[in-house]
DNA sequence: AAAAGAAAATTGGTCATACCACTTTATAGC
DNA sequence: GCTATAAAGTGGTATGACCAATTTTCTTTT
Protein backbone atom coordinates (compact mmCIF):
# COMPACT_ATOMS: atom_id res chain seq x y z
CA UNK A 1 0.00 0.00 0.00
CA UNK A 2 2.83 2.25 -0.01
CA UNK A 3 2.37 3.74 -3.79
CA UNK A 4 -1.34 5.22 -3.57
CA UNK A 5 -1.48 7.36 -6.62
CA UNK A 6 1.88 7.51 -7.61
CA UNK A 7 1.48 7.50 -11.17
CA UNK A 8 -0.03 10.75 -12.57
CA UNK A 9 -2.67 9.75 -15.15
CA UNK A 10 -4.02 11.38 -17.90
CA UNK A 11 -7.16 11.88 -16.15
CA UNK A 12 -5.74 13.16 -13.00
CA UNK A 13 -6.34 16.45 -11.92
CA UNK A 14 -9.97 16.53 -12.44
CA UNK A 15 -12.74 16.66 -10.14
CA UNK A 16 -11.08 13.90 -8.41
CA UNK A 17 -14.88 12.37 -6.94
CA UNK A 18 -15.37 9.69 -9.95
CA UNK A 19 -13.35 8.27 -12.74
CA UNK A 20 -14.84 7.63 -14.94
CA UNK A 21 -16.60 10.57 -15.20
CA UNK A 22 -13.42 12.56 -15.79
CA UNK A 23 -13.01 10.01 -18.77
CA UNK A 24 -16.46 11.02 -19.97
CA UNK A 25 -15.96 14.71 -19.62
CA UNK A 26 -12.63 13.94 -21.43
CA UNK A 27 -13.83 11.59 -24.61
CA UNK A 28 -16.76 14.47 -24.74
CA UNK A 29 -14.60 17.19 -25.22
CA UNK A 30 -12.44 15.21 -27.43
CA UNK A 31 -15.90 15.00 -29.42
CA UNK A 32 -17.38 19.23 -29.29
CA UNK A 33 -14.21 20.04 -30.54
CA UNK A 34 -14.91 17.67 -33.55
CA UNK A 35 -11.53 15.74 -32.56
CA UNK A 36 -14.21 12.62 -32.68
CA UNK A 37 -16.28 13.54 -35.68
CA UNK A 38 -19.72 11.77 -36.51
CA UNK A 39 -19.22 7.99 -37.19
CA UNK A 40 -15.49 7.54 -36.25
CA UNK A 41 -14.53 4.90 -34.30
CA UNK A 42 -12.95 5.62 -30.52
CA UNK A 43 -10.04 3.64 -29.95
CA UNK A 44 -10.54 0.02 -28.34
CA UNK A 45 -11.19 0.04 -24.42
CA UNK A 46 -7.91 -1.58 -23.77
CA UNK A 47 -6.04 1.10 -25.76
CA UNK A 48 -7.93 3.90 -23.66
CA UNK A 49 -7.55 2.19 -20.27
CA UNK A 50 -4.00 2.30 -20.79
CA UNK A 51 -4.08 5.52 -22.72
CA UNK A 52 -5.42 7.30 -19.93
CA UNK A 53 -3.93 5.30 -17.55
CA UNK A 54 -6.97 3.68 -15.78
CA UNK A 55 -8.38 0.09 -15.60
CA UNK A 56 -10.35 -0.89 -18.20
CA UNK A 57 -13.43 -0.91 -16.19
CA UNK A 58 -13.98 2.84 -15.97
CA UNK A 59 -13.35 2.99 -19.43
CA UNK A 60 -16.74 0.81 -20.28
CA UNK A 61 -18.52 2.46 -17.89
CA UNK A 62 -17.17 5.83 -19.15
CA UNK A 63 -18.32 4.46 -22.50
CA UNK A 64 -21.73 3.25 -21.04
CA UNK A 65 -22.53 6.99 -20.10
CA UNK A 66 -21.42 8.15 -23.42
CA UNK A 67 -23.91 6.08 -24.97
CA UNK A 68 -26.96 6.69 -22.47
CA UNK A 69 -26.33 10.30 -23.37
CA UNK A 70 -26.76 8.81 -27.12
CA UNK A 71 -23.14 10.10 -28.05
CA UNK A 72 -21.62 6.78 -28.71
CA UNK A 73 -23.34 3.46 -30.30
CA UNK A 74 -21.52 0.18 -29.24
CA UNK A 75 -21.16 -2.54 -31.67
CA UNK A 76 -20.22 -6.13 -30.09
CA UNK A 77 -16.57 -7.12 -31.73
CA UNK A 78 -16.27 -4.13 -33.54
CA UNK A 79 -15.86 -0.88 -31.81
CA UNK A 80 -17.59 2.15 -30.24
CA UNK A 81 -18.89 4.55 -32.75
CA UNK A 82 -19.55 8.29 -32.36
CA UNK A 83 -23.02 9.62 -32.87
CA UNK A 84 -23.57 13.17 -33.11
CA UNK A 85 -26.35 12.88 -34.85
CA UNK A 86 -29.15 11.43 -32.31
CA UNK A 87 -31.16 13.55 -30.44
CA UNK A 88 -29.88 12.33 -27.05
CA UNK A 89 -26.16 13.59 -28.55
CA UNK A 90 -28.16 16.84 -30.03
CA UNK A 91 -29.12 17.51 -26.09
CA UNK A 92 -25.63 16.73 -24.71
CA UNK A 93 -23.89 18.61 -26.87
CA UNK A 94 -25.86 22.07 -26.70
CA UNK A 95 -23.85 22.97 -23.60
CA UNK A 96 -20.55 25.17 -22.98
CA UNK A 97 -17.45 24.98 -25.01
CA UNK A 98 -18.31 26.50 -28.44
CA UNK A 99 -21.68 27.75 -27.64
CA UNK A 100 -20.76 30.78 -26.18
CA UNK A 101 -22.38 33.62 -28.63
CA UNK A 102 -24.65 30.71 -29.32
CA UNK A 103 -26.61 31.52 -26.92
CA UNK A 104 -28.74 33.48 -28.44
CA UNK A 105 -29.83 30.74 -31.00
CA UNK A 106 -30.88 28.52 -27.75
CA UNK A 107 -33.25 31.21 -26.76
CA UNK A 108 -34.49 31.24 -30.29
CA UNK A 109 -35.42 27.74 -30.54
CA UNK A 110 -37.13 27.81 -27.42
CA UNK A 111 -39.13 30.98 -28.39
CA UNK A 112 -40.04 28.62 -31.57
CA UNK A 113 -41.13 25.68 -29.62
CA UNK A 114 -42.20 26.74 -25.94
CA UNK A 115 -45.92 28.45 -27.63
CA UNK A 116 -46.58 25.34 -29.72
CA UNK A 117 -45.15 22.87 -26.34
CA UNK A 118 -47.71 25.07 -23.93
CA UNK A 119 -50.57 24.49 -26.57
CA UNK A 120 -50.01 20.79 -27.06
CA UNK A 121 -49.51 20.46 -22.86
CA UNK A 122 -52.52 22.51 -22.53
CA UNK A 123 -54.51 19.92 -24.77
CA UNK A 124 -52.81 16.50 -23.04
CA UNK A 125 -52.14 17.50 -19.22
CA UNK A 126 -53.77 14.74 -16.74
CA UNK A 127 -54.58 16.21 -13.22
CA UNK A 128 -51.13 14.68 -11.70
CA UNK A 129 -49.39 16.99 -14.63
CA UNK A 130 -51.45 20.22 -13.74
CA UNK A 131 -50.73 19.44 -9.51
CA UNK A 132 -47.21 19.01 -10.50
CA UNK A 133 -46.93 22.50 -12.70
CA UNK A 134 -49.05 23.83 -9.51
CA UNK A 135 -46.12 22.87 -6.71
CA UNK A 136 -43.31 24.15 -8.99
CA UNK A 137 -45.31 27.91 -8.83
CA UNK A 138 -45.70 27.63 -5.43
CA UNK A 139 -42.28 27.13 -4.81
CA UNK A 140 -41.57 29.64 -7.16
CA UNK A 141 -43.32 31.98 -5.30
CA UNK A 142 -41.67 30.78 -2.06
CA UNK A 143 -38.01 31.26 -2.96
CA UNK A 144 -39.35 34.82 -4.58
CA UNK A 145 -40.72 36.23 -1.00
CA UNK A 146 -37.39 34.86 0.49
CA UNK A 147 -35.63 37.12 -2.29
CA UNK A 148 -34.38 34.62 -4.55
CA UNK A 149 -34.27 35.14 -7.98
CA UNK A 150 -36.50 32.11 -8.24
CA UNK A 151 -34.26 30.42 -11.28
CA UNK A 152 -34.58 26.98 -10.46
CA UNK A 153 -38.48 27.16 -10.05
CA UNK A 154 -38.35 28.69 -13.26
CA UNK A 155 -36.77 26.15 -14.78
CA UNK A 156 -38.49 23.81 -13.77
CA UNK A 157 -41.50 25.03 -14.86
CA UNK A 158 -40.98 24.86 -18.15
CA UNK A 159 -39.15 20.98 -17.72
CA UNK A 160 -42.34 20.52 -16.13
CA UNK A 161 -44.28 21.58 -18.85
CA UNK A 162 -42.96 19.32 -21.45
CA UNK A 163 -43.47 16.33 -19.09
CA UNK A 164 -47.08 17.42 -19.26
CA UNK A 165 -47.30 16.94 -23.27
CA UNK A 166 -46.21 13.37 -22.80
CA UNK A 167 -43.74 13.20 -25.87
CA UNK A 168 -40.44 12.21 -24.35
CA UNK A 169 -38.32 13.59 -26.98
CA UNK A 170 -40.06 17.19 -26.46
CA UNK A 171 -38.99 16.24 -23.01
CA UNK A 172 -35.60 15.71 -24.01
CA UNK A 173 -34.88 18.78 -25.84
CA UNK A 174 -36.29 21.29 -23.56
CA UNK A 175 -34.63 19.66 -20.83
CA UNK A 176 -31.06 20.61 -22.64
CA UNK A 177 -32.50 23.92 -23.80
CA UNK A 178 -33.41 24.80 -19.89
CA UNK A 179 -30.25 23.44 -19.00
CA UNK A 180 -28.25 25.59 -20.85
CA UNK A 181 -30.00 28.58 -20.34
CA UNK A 182 -30.51 28.20 -16.61
CA UNK A 183 -27.14 29.96 -16.02
CA UNK A 184 -27.89 32.88 -18.11
CA UNK A 185 -31.77 33.28 -16.79
CA UNK A 186 -30.09 34.34 -13.24
CA UNK A 187 -28.77 37.37 -14.74
CA UNK A 188 -31.84 38.91 -16.39
CA UNK A 189 -33.85 37.72 -13.12
CA UNK A 190 -32.20 39.91 -11.47
CA UNK A 191 -33.72 42.47 -12.33
CA UNK A 192 -36.21 44.81 -9.87
CA UNK A 193 -39.82 43.15 -10.48
CA UNK A 194 -38.99 40.21 -13.54
CA UNK A 195 -39.52 37.02 -10.87
CA UNK A 196 -42.78 38.72 -9.61
CA UNK A 197 -43.39 39.17 -13.63
CA UNK A 198 -42.06 35.83 -14.30
CA UNK A 199 -44.26 33.86 -12.03
CA UNK A 200 -47.20 36.10 -12.99
CA UNK A 201 -46.93 34.95 -16.54
CA UNK A 202 -46.13 31.18 -15.67
CA UNK A 203 -49.36 31.63 -14.03
CA UNK A 204 -51.65 32.61 -16.75
CA UNK A 205 -50.03 29.48 -18.84
CA UNK A 206 -51.01 27.36 -16.05
CA UNK A 207 -54.53 28.34 -16.34
CA UNK A 208 -54.81 28.00 -19.81
CA UNK A 209 -53.26 24.43 -19.45
CA UNK A 210 -55.71 23.84 -17.28
CA UNK A 211 -58.89 25.23 -18.81
CA UNK A 212 -57.11 23.22 -21.83
CA UNK A 213 -57.11 26.18 -24.31
CA UNK A 214 -54.55 25.33 -26.59
CA UNK A 215 -54.14 28.48 -28.30
CA UNK A 216 -54.50 30.75 -25.91
CA UNK A 217 -52.00 28.65 -23.71
CA UNK A 218 -49.66 29.28 -26.73
CA UNK A 219 -50.43 32.98 -26.55
CA UNK A 220 -49.34 33.16 -23.23
CA UNK A 221 -46.23 31.27 -23.93
CA UNK A 222 -45.23 33.44 -26.21
CA UNK A 223 -46.04 36.99 -24.01
CA UNK A 224 -44.19 35.02 -21.31
CA UNK A 225 -41.05 34.27 -23.57
CA UNK A 226 -41.35 37.63 -25.04
CA UNK A 227 -41.79 40.03 -22.41
CA UNK A 228 -40.79 38.61 -19.55
CA UNK A 229 -37.55 37.41 -20.59
CA UNK A 230 -35.41 38.80 -22.91
CA UNK A 231 -33.79 37.31 -25.60
CA UNK A 232 -31.20 39.13 -28.25
CA UNK A 233 -34.45 38.34 -30.67
CA UNK A 234 -36.70 41.41 -30.26
CA UNK A 235 -38.03 40.01 -33.34
CA UNK A 236 -41.32 41.63 -34.16
CA UNK A 237 -44.85 40.22 -33.79
CA UNK A 238 -45.91 37.95 -36.69
CA UNK A 239 -49.31 37.69 -36.48
CA UNK A 240 -51.19 34.86 -34.85
CA UNK A 241 -54.55 33.23 -35.62
CA UNK A 242 -56.59 33.14 -32.88
CA UNK B 1 -29.77 -20.19 -30.94
CA UNK B 2 -27.82 -22.96 -29.88
CA UNK B 3 -26.55 -20.13 -26.85
CA UNK B 4 -27.88 -22.04 -23.54
CA UNK B 5 -25.42 -21.02 -21.17
CA UNK B 6 -25.39 -23.59 -18.35
CA UNK B 7 -26.77 -21.96 -15.47
CA UNK B 8 -29.95 -20.29 -16.06
CA UNK B 9 -29.53 -16.56 -14.63
CA UNK B 10 -32.49 -14.50 -13.04
CA UNK B 11 -32.05 -11.73 -15.93
CA UNK B 12 -32.03 -14.55 -18.20
CA UNK B 13 -35.03 -14.45 -21.16
CA UNK B 14 -34.76 -10.61 -21.47
CA UNK B 15 -33.84 -9.29 -24.85
CA UNK B 16 -30.60 -10.77 -25.10
CA UNK B 17 -28.73 -8.24 -26.58
CA UNK B 18 -26.87 -6.70 -23.46
CA UNK B 19 -26.79 -7.85 -20.08
CA UNK B 20 -26.72 -4.87 -17.72
CA UNK B 21 -29.59 -3.45 -19.77
CA UNK B 22 -31.79 -6.93 -18.91
CA UNK B 23 -30.76 -5.75 -15.28
CA UNK B 24 -31.52 -2.30 -16.00
CA UNK B 25 -35.46 -3.12 -16.98
CA UNK B 26 -35.90 -5.14 -14.14
CA UNK B 27 -34.79 -2.64 -11.74
CA UNK B 28 -37.01 0.03 -13.26
CA UNK B 29 -39.84 -1.99 -13.35
CA UNK B 30 -39.43 -3.05 -9.73
CA UNK B 31 -39.63 1.31 -9.29
CA UNK B 32 -41.93 1.71 -11.51
CA UNK B 33 -44.31 -0.84 -9.69
CA UNK B 34 -43.85 1.00 -6.11
CA UNK B 35 -41.77 -1.88 -5.17
CA UNK B 36 -38.48 0.54 -4.80
CA UNK B 37 -39.76 3.35 -3.73
CA UNK B 38 -38.77 6.89 -3.36
CA UNK B 39 -35.51 7.28 -0.98
CA UNK B 40 -35.58 3.20 -0.06
CA UNK B 41 -32.02 2.29 -0.31
CA UNK B 42 -31.28 -0.81 -3.41
CA UNK B 43 -29.38 -3.89 -2.36
CA UNK B 44 -25.71 -3.20 -2.57
CA UNK B 45 -23.89 -4.31 -5.98
CA UNK B 46 -22.18 -7.37 -4.21
CA UNK B 47 -25.72 -8.60 -3.41
CA UNK B 48 -27.56 -7.50 -6.82
CA UNK B 49 -25.11 -9.49 -8.08
CA UNK B 50 -25.47 -12.79 -6.39
CA UNK B 51 -29.15 -12.00 -6.61
CA UNK B 52 -29.46 -11.77 -10.61
CA UNK B 53 -26.64 -14.34 -10.74
CA UNK B 54 -24.45 -12.22 -12.80
CA UNK B 55 -20.72 -10.57 -12.23
CA UNK B 56 -20.71 -7.14 -9.72
CA UNK B 57 -19.72 -5.15 -13.08
CA UNK B 58 -23.34 -5.87 -15.19
CA UNK B 59 -24.95 -4.44 -12.15
CA UNK B 60 -22.37 -1.74 -11.74
CA UNK B 61 -23.28 -0.59 -14.98
CA UNK B 62 -26.81 -1.35 -14.66
CA UNK B 63 -26.95 1.36 -11.73
CA UNK B 64 -24.62 3.55 -13.86
CA UNK B 65 -27.73 3.39 -16.66
CA UNK B 66 -30.43 4.05 -13.90
CA UNK B 67 -28.21 6.93 -12.30
CA UNK B 68 -28.12 8.67 -15.55
CA UNK B 69 -31.36 8.47 -15.59
CA UNK B 70 -31.84 9.95 -12.58
CA UNK B 71 -33.96 7.03 -11.33
CA UNK B 72 -31.16 6.80 -8.45
CA UNK B 73 -28.35 8.55 -6.98
CA UNK B 74 -25.12 6.78 -5.82
CA UNK B 75 -23.39 7.04 -2.50
CA UNK B 76 -19.76 6.31 -1.67
CA UNK B 77 -19.67 3.93 1.35
CA UNK B 78 -23.49 4.14 1.91
CA UNK B 79 -25.25 3.19 -0.89
CA UNK B 80 -27.50 3.79 -4.13
CA UNK B 81 -30.83 5.34 -3.12
CA UNK B 82 -34.12 5.89 -5.28
CA UNK B 83 -35.03 9.11 -6.21
CA UNK B 84 -38.67 8.60 -8.24
CA UNK B 85 -38.90 12.70 -7.08
CA UNK B 86 -37.05 14.38 -9.55
CA UNK B 87 -38.45 15.87 -12.36
CA UNK B 88 -35.53 13.63 -14.42
CA UNK B 89 -37.50 10.35 -12.89
CA UNK B 90 -40.81 11.28 -13.99
CA UNK B 91 -39.38 12.13 -17.56
CA UNK B 92 -37.24 8.64 -18.00
CA UNK B 93 -40.73 6.68 -16.19
CA UNK B 94 -42.57 7.90 -18.69
CA UNK B 95 -40.35 6.71 -21.91
CA UNK B 96 -40.86 3.87 -23.24
CA UNK B 97 -38.43 0.92 -22.01
CA UNK B 98 -37.43 0.20 -25.63
CA UNK B 99 -35.99 3.98 -26.01
CA UNK B 100 -36.39 3.82 -30.10
CA UNK B 101 -40.12 2.86 -29.67
CA UNK B 102 -41.42 7.10 -30.12
CA UNK B 103 -40.81 7.34 -33.47
CA UNK B 104 -44.27 9.63 -33.44
CA UNK B 105 -43.20 11.56 -30.52
CA UNK B 106 -39.92 12.90 -32.98
CA UNK B 107 -42.92 13.24 -35.51
CA UNK B 108 -44.67 15.39 -33.50
CA UNK B 109 -41.90 17.37 -32.32
CA UNK B 110 -41.11 18.16 -35.80
CA UNK B 111 -44.47 19.34 -36.75
CA UNK B 112 -44.23 21.44 -34.16
CA UNK B 113 -40.20 22.78 -35.07
CA UNK B 114 -40.52 22.59 -38.72
CA UNK B 115 -43.21 25.16 -39.16
CA UNK B 116 -41.61 27.46 -37.53
CA UNK B 117 -38.32 26.82 -38.82
CA UNK B 118 -39.86 27.83 -42.30
CA UNK B 119 -41.28 31.13 -41.25
CA UNK B 120 -38.10 32.15 -39.80
CA UNK B 121 -36.31 30.38 -42.75
CA UNK B 122 -38.54 32.90 -45.16
CA UNK B 123 -37.56 36.18 -43.09
CA UNK B 124 -33.71 35.34 -43.19
CA UNK B 125 -33.02 33.32 -46.29
CA UNK B 126 -30.33 34.80 -48.35
CA UNK B 127 -29.89 34.43 -52.24
CA UNK B 128 -27.45 31.93 -51.87
CA UNK B 129 -29.52 29.79 -48.98
CA UNK B 130 -32.45 29.77 -51.63
CA UNK B 131 -30.07 28.82 -54.64
CA UNK B 132 -29.47 25.87 -52.70
CA UNK B 133 -33.02 24.80 -51.89
CA UNK B 134 -33.55 25.16 -55.39
CA UNK B 135 -30.63 22.98 -56.05
CA UNK B 136 -31.85 20.72 -53.91
CA UNK B 137 -35.83 20.70 -55.30
CA UNK B 138 -33.59 19.66 -58.66
CA UNK B 139 -32.24 16.84 -57.44
CA UNK B 140 -35.52 15.76 -55.75
CA UNK B 141 -37.08 15.97 -58.90
CA UNK B 142 -34.37 14.36 -60.61
CA UNK B 143 -34.47 11.25 -58.30
CA UNK B 144 -38.75 10.78 -58.91
CA UNK B 145 -37.90 10.66 -62.62
CA UNK B 146 -35.39 7.98 -62.29
CA UNK B 147 -38.22 6.43 -60.13
CA UNK B 148 -36.87 6.57 -57.20
CA UNK B 149 -38.55 7.84 -53.62
CA UNK B 150 -36.59 11.11 -53.43
CA UNK B 151 -35.73 10.19 -49.85
CA UNK B 152 -32.55 11.47 -49.66
CA UNK B 153 -33.47 15.06 -51.55
CA UNK B 154 -36.26 15.12 -49.44
CA UNK B 155 -34.19 14.97 -45.82
CA UNK B 156 -31.74 17.43 -47.30
CA UNK B 157 -34.73 19.67 -48.24
CA UNK B 158 -35.60 19.95 -44.54
CA UNK B 159 -32.19 20.20 -43.65
CA UNK B 160 -31.72 22.81 -45.86
CA UNK B 161 -34.30 24.91 -44.60
CA UNK B 162 -32.71 24.76 -41.17
CA UNK B 163 -29.61 26.16 -42.07
CA UNK B 164 -31.29 29.18 -43.87
CA UNK B 165 -32.75 29.78 -40.46
CA UNK B 166 -29.01 30.37 -39.74
CA UNK B 167 -29.59 29.43 -36.51
CA UNK B 168 -26.75 26.45 -35.73
CA UNK B 169 -28.93 25.23 -32.53
CA UNK B 170 -31.36 24.55 -35.19
CA UNK B 171 -29.96 22.82 -37.81
CA UNK B 172 -28.46 20.27 -34.85
CA UNK B 173 -32.04 19.19 -33.75
CA UNK B 174 -33.04 19.11 -37.19
CA UNK B 175 -30.21 17.58 -38.31
CA UNK B 176 -30.99 14.52 -35.48
CA UNK B 177 -34.83 14.37 -36.06
CA UNK B 178 -34.27 14.17 -39.86
CA UNK B 179 -31.66 11.33 -39.41
CA UNK B 180 -34.05 9.62 -37.39
CA UNK B 181 -36.62 10.14 -39.61
CA UNK B 182 -34.96 8.99 -42.75
CA UNK B 183 -35.68 5.55 -42.64
CA UNK B 184 -38.82 5.38 -41.49
CA UNK B 185 -39.71 8.28 -44.55
CA UNK B 186 -38.54 5.94 -46.99
CA UNK B 187 -41.43 3.54 -46.44
CA UNK B 188 -44.44 5.70 -46.66
CA UNK B 189 -42.83 7.72 -49.66
CA UNK B 190 -43.34 4.41 -51.44
CA UNK B 191 -46.68 4.70 -51.98
CA UNK B 192 -47.27 6.02 -55.38
CA UNK B 193 -48.10 9.76 -55.79
CA UNK B 194 -46.41 10.48 -52.76
CA UNK B 195 -43.07 11.21 -54.07
CA UNK B 196 -44.77 13.87 -56.32
CA UNK B 197 -47.18 15.05 -53.80
CA UNK B 198 -43.73 15.81 -51.35
CA UNK B 199 -41.98 17.74 -54.34
CA UNK B 200 -44.74 19.81 -55.03
CA UNK B 201 -45.40 21.07 -51.34
CA UNK B 202 -41.76 21.54 -51.05
CA UNK B 203 -42.19 24.11 -53.56
CA UNK B 204 -44.70 25.70 -52.20
CA UNK B 205 -42.85 26.15 -48.84
CA UNK B 206 -39.42 27.48 -51.11
CA UNK B 207 -41.72 30.19 -53.15
CA UNK B 208 -42.90 31.27 -49.66
CA UNK B 209 -39.29 31.47 -48.58
CA UNK B 210 -37.98 33.47 -51.51
CA UNK B 211 -40.69 35.78 -51.17
CA UNK B 212 -40.16 36.21 -47.68
CA UNK B 213 -43.79 35.14 -46.80
CA UNK B 214 -43.02 33.93 -43.04
CA UNK B 215 -46.74 33.50 -42.38
CA UNK B 216 -46.86 31.67 -45.75
CA UNK B 217 -44.45 29.58 -45.23
CA UNK B 218 -45.15 28.33 -41.90
CA UNK B 219 -48.75 27.26 -43.47
CA UNK B 220 -47.12 26.16 -46.32
CA UNK B 221 -45.11 23.77 -43.99
CA UNK B 222 -47.75 22.68 -41.64
CA UNK B 223 -49.99 21.77 -44.96
CA UNK B 224 -46.60 19.65 -46.09
CA UNK B 225 -45.97 17.92 -42.93
CA UNK B 226 -49.84 17.10 -41.76
CA UNK B 227 -51.03 16.02 -45.26
CA UNK B 228 -48.12 14.56 -47.35
CA UNK B 229 -46.25 12.89 -44.57
CA UNK B 230 -48.20 10.39 -41.94
CA UNK B 231 -48.59 11.65 -38.43
CA UNK B 232 -48.37 8.02 -37.01
CA UNK B 233 -46.65 5.29 -38.07
CA UNK B 234 -47.52 2.42 -36.27
CA UNK B 235 -45.74 -0.42 -37.59
CA UNK B 236 -45.76 -4.23 -36.59
CA UNK B 237 -43.78 -5.58 -34.04
CA UNK B 238 -41.86 -8.10 -35.46
CA UNK B 239 -38.97 -8.39 -32.74
CA UNK B 240 -39.55 -11.59 -30.25
CA UNK B 241 -39.75 -11.07 -26.99
CA UNK B 242 -38.79 -14.13 -24.80
C1' DA C 1 -6.09 -15.49 -60.19
C1' DA C 2 -10.47 -15.27 -57.94
C1' DA C 3 -13.70 -16.99 -54.84
C1' DA C 4 -14.82 -19.57 -50.85
C1' DG C 5 -13.81 -21.27 -46.49
C1' DA C 6 -11.18 -21.70 -42.29
C1' DA C 7 -8.13 -19.92 -38.87
C1' DA C 8 -6.27 -16.09 -36.32
C1' DA C 9 -6.38 -11.57 -34.52
C1' DT C 10 -9.52 -7.67 -32.77
C1' DT C 11 -12.74 -5.99 -29.88
C1' DG C 12 -16.67 -5.62 -26.90
C1' DG C 13 -19.16 -8.42 -22.90
C1' DT C 14 -18.84 -10.76 -18.62
C1' DC C 15 -16.91 -12.75 -14.47
C1' DA C 16 -13.99 -13.20 -10.40
C1' DT C 17 -10.88 -11.40 -7.15
C1' DA C 18 -8.35 -8.20 -4.85
C1' DC C 19 -7.67 -3.82 -3.04
C1' DC C 20 -8.69 1.22 -2.14
C1' DA C 21 -11.77 5.11 -0.37
C1' DC C 22 -15.62 6.64 1.96
C1' DT C 23 -19.50 5.80 5.41
C1' DT C 24 -21.71 3.76 8.86
C1' DT C 25 -21.79 1.13 12.83
C1' DA C 26 -19.85 -1.06 16.69
C1' DT C 27 -16.58 -0.98 20.32
C1' DA C 28 -13.36 0.89 23.76
C1' DG C 29 -12.01 4.26 26.81
C1' DC C 30 -12.99 8.22 29.30
C1' DG D 1 -23.33 9.46 28.69
C1' DC D 2 -19.82 11.10 25.40
C1' DT D 3 -16.04 10.95 22.23
C1' DA D 4 -12.38 8.49 19.86
C1' DT D 5 -11.00 4.57 17.65
C1' DA D 6 -11.63 0.27 15.35
C1' DA D 7 -14.33 -2.70 12.56
C1' DA D 8 -17.59 -3.73 9.12
C1' DG D 9 -20.23 -2.39 5.13
C1' DT D 10 -20.40 -0.41 0.52
C1' DG D 11 -19.18 1.89 -3.66
C1' DG D 12 -14.85 2.74 -6.88
C1' DT D 13 -11.04 0.92 -9.37
C1' DA D 14 -7.51 -2.38 -11.18
C1' DT D 15 -6.17 -6.97 -13.24
C1' DG D 16 -6.52 -10.90 -15.41
C1' DA D 17 -9.04 -14.26 -17.47
C1' DC D 18 -12.32 -16.01 -20.54
C1' DC D 19 -16.49 -15.77 -23.77
C1' DA D 20 -18.92 -13.86 -27.95
C1' DA D 21 -19.22 -11.27 -32.10
C1' DT D 22 -16.72 -9.25 -35.68
C1' DT D 23 -13.07 -8.32 -38.72
C1' DT D 24 -8.89 -9.57 -40.84
C1' DT D 25 -5.68 -12.81 -42.64
C1' DC D 26 -4.42 -16.92 -44.65
C1' DT D 27 -5.31 -21.28 -46.71
C1' DT D 28 -7.83 -24.07 -49.78
C1' DT D 29 -10.53 -24.84 -53.66
C1' DT D 30 -12.17 -23.91 -58.14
Amino acid sequence: MTSGPAHTTAVDGLRGARLHEAIVSQLRDLIRQGELSHGSRLPPERALAEQFGVGRSSVREAIRSLELQGLVTTRHGSGSFVNTQSLDAVATLMAPDDGNGGLEDIFEMRHLLEPQIAALAARRATPADIQRLSLVLEEQQRQILEGETGVDADTEFHFTLAIATHNPALVKVVNAVEDVLRLSRDRYLQRPGRPERSLHSHREILEMVRAGNDSGARRAMDHHLTTVEPGTISESEDGKEE
